[in-house]
DNA sequence: GATGCGCATGTTACCGCTAACAAACGAGGC
DNA sequence: GCCTCGTTTGTTAGCGGTAACATGCGCATC
């Protein structure tokens, strides 16, 4: 920066506001600057700045995993508005573990991002301490927090609500007339527990529920899980007329074993999946789902936190917000 | 730092050197040391560190998109094979254009890194300079350079033959005795077009070449550009006994298209994918389609750049090394 | 007991930039 | 013409660590 400014005739911090806010100064001081600057292939060192302005211009983004595509949306979504606000996103992955979560986020601490994004509501005490103790703001997604609140810390959601995206599936199932309705779920993550709460209770809403029909399992959820268990419910429950898998591989698996087994879909055995991943208007037949605003969450945190971190002033917190992004159900041929 | 550097009766150098190097401190001054910055909630600095050591710990990983899954293996692979080691991986996204991945590269470097990842070798004359000029180890991934190396520029590659990989579906094809292959290829990226390249050479080697065959689009793969494409390659040449589809998601919508039209996999046509994503396995009748090495590529770029980063006389620029590690043509039932 | 060496710790001077304040200057008001 | 004010530029003093060198000390050696 010195060169810049010894080739330009200007102090160094001329040359600092030429480049960061060109309006305050003269017109031809900022083309002197400028000039000189591309000649020179000056870049700022973002690391100095960051340790001179207190502002690092990161934003650590923690996600349970790189392989979920449910997380990828959700990055890419906050990825592509932070991005061109000249915010980096420093990508965390936790594992679905909240006590990797903690350990996560206090390396990710150290690197003094401007704000922090995190996937649900599920922290442990120390999380939320460390939170409390931060002057930045957070956002959590993929989940909304009770009207009340969470506990006596003010705190921003920005998702859906995962108990009533399960109870629209279950009405939708009852709806259809089918009464031995079962229920698949992998990854049993708080998010998952509250899609089959919701589900659970729209079942008892319509005198529907049996427990025996449920099958929950821990196992991250794939296309060869969703077929495996789709046998087992069948094996011990052959009734079964109507099934709820609480992500779309797992349909899919389901709706690929159903082909080779030569059972009818929807005909013998309705199928609903959830998340509208890719590939499943595709499936054959077309998979009944329900489409979660997954990108569209990871951009309006991404926005909330950008407003956040430009007024230095961090009064945000005090007024938390419940951004609620809904969900839709897909209805099409699996049901 | 000065804080606990009181609390434990030291001096600011000696807190820095208990907490990054133990072993270069009293046993008992490092027990201290510990003490007060646990007490005290101490988190180093990493960007202070950064500025005072020349080091941030950062890695630019610069990928064409988040949508793709091959690249979210890539970065997976790099994540977690970084991760451990303390470093940071700062995500970029290029959107397949080199003129992007130029200026994501020089915002990157704005921060600083301490080495960088790229996706394959088609790179602008402006990135190649920029590249030249780093003392900084650069790897390249999923691609190889030629065994004479990058021009003047030595490059280290990390990948797979994406000409052989496309050379052994047309071989493999040709070998099942089809004789009116076809192609259909979208997202046409460099690597796309040296697996078309491959399968092309097959076909010419096995006497069964034939241009009118080929359909090639600029438009990002989907499994609802697969199911259209195939319904015109059907339309046009309705004499086509086998078709290869670049990537897996191209390749289902082609299943499921036949499907719905009645056409016999593999009886009548025989499909054949690329990258053997998710759920290849699992369509009816399973997928045949090349397994692409994508993670291990990011864990082998990421190590190759830990030991470039650790010593930092960059000798290793000079011997740049061309790690192949290979792919494999899964056979399923669609051919 | 003087000498030299190695280890543990301290001191100094930055790393490259920016906040805050100071100064210089021209324009407009009285 | 003097004063005030706003605009533009410069000066100073860090931000929070770490590299490099300096110092002090205990111990083996002769």
């Amino acid at each position: 920066m010195a060169d810049v400014a010894a080739a330009a005739g200007v102090s160094a911090m001329t040359v600092s506001r030429a480049l960061r806010r060109p309006d305050t100064v003269s017109e031809e001081v900022r083309a002197r600057v400028e000039e000189a600057s591309r000649r020179l292939g000056f870049v700022p060192s973002r690391v100095a700045s960051a340790l001179a302005s207190a502002r690092t211009m990161t934003v650590a983004v923690l996600i349970p995993s790189l392989t979920n595509a449910v997380f990828i949306d959700l990055l890419a979504g906050v990825q592509e508005t932070l991005s061109p606000q000249g915010y980096q996103p420093l990508i965390g992955i936790t594992g679905y573990g909240p006590e990797a979560e903690e350990r996560v986020l206090r390396t990710q601490l150290a690197h003094d991002p401007d704000g922090v994004i995190l996937s649900g509501l599920d922290h442990t005490p120390g999380t939320w301490e460390l939170l409390r103790g931060l002057t930045i703001p957070v956002i959590h997604t993929m989940d909304l927090v009770a009207e009340g609140g969470h506990g006596d810390c003010p705190v921003q959601t920005v998702g859906f609500s995962q108990f009533d995206a399960g109870y629209a599936v279950g009405a939708h199932l009852a709806a259809r007339g089918r009464r031995r309705i079962g229920l698949i779920a992998g990854q049993l993550d708080p998010r998952t527990r509250q899609r089959c709460d919701g589900w659970r209770q729209a079942l008892r809403d319509t005198g529907r529920y049996d427990p025996d029909l449920e099958l929950m399992v821990p196992d991250a959820t794939s296309v060869a899980l969703g077929a495996e268990l789709l046998e087992r419910v069948l094996a011990t429950h052959p009734d079964t007329d109507a099934l709820f898998l609480c992500n779309d591989d797992l349909a899919q698996g389901a709706l690929f074993r159903c082909a080779r087994l030569g059972i009818p879909v929807p005909e013998r055995l309705a199928v609903a999946g959830f998340n509208d991943l890719a590939g499943a208007a595709w499936t054959v037949p077309p998979l009944t789902t329900v489409a979660t605003p997954r990108r569209a969450i990871g951009v309006e945190a991404a926005r909330l936190l950008i407003a956040g971190m430009a007024d230095r002033t961090p009064k945000s917190r005090e007024n938390p917000r419940r951004v609620d992004l809904g969900f839709r159900l897909m209805v099409r041929e699996t049901t």
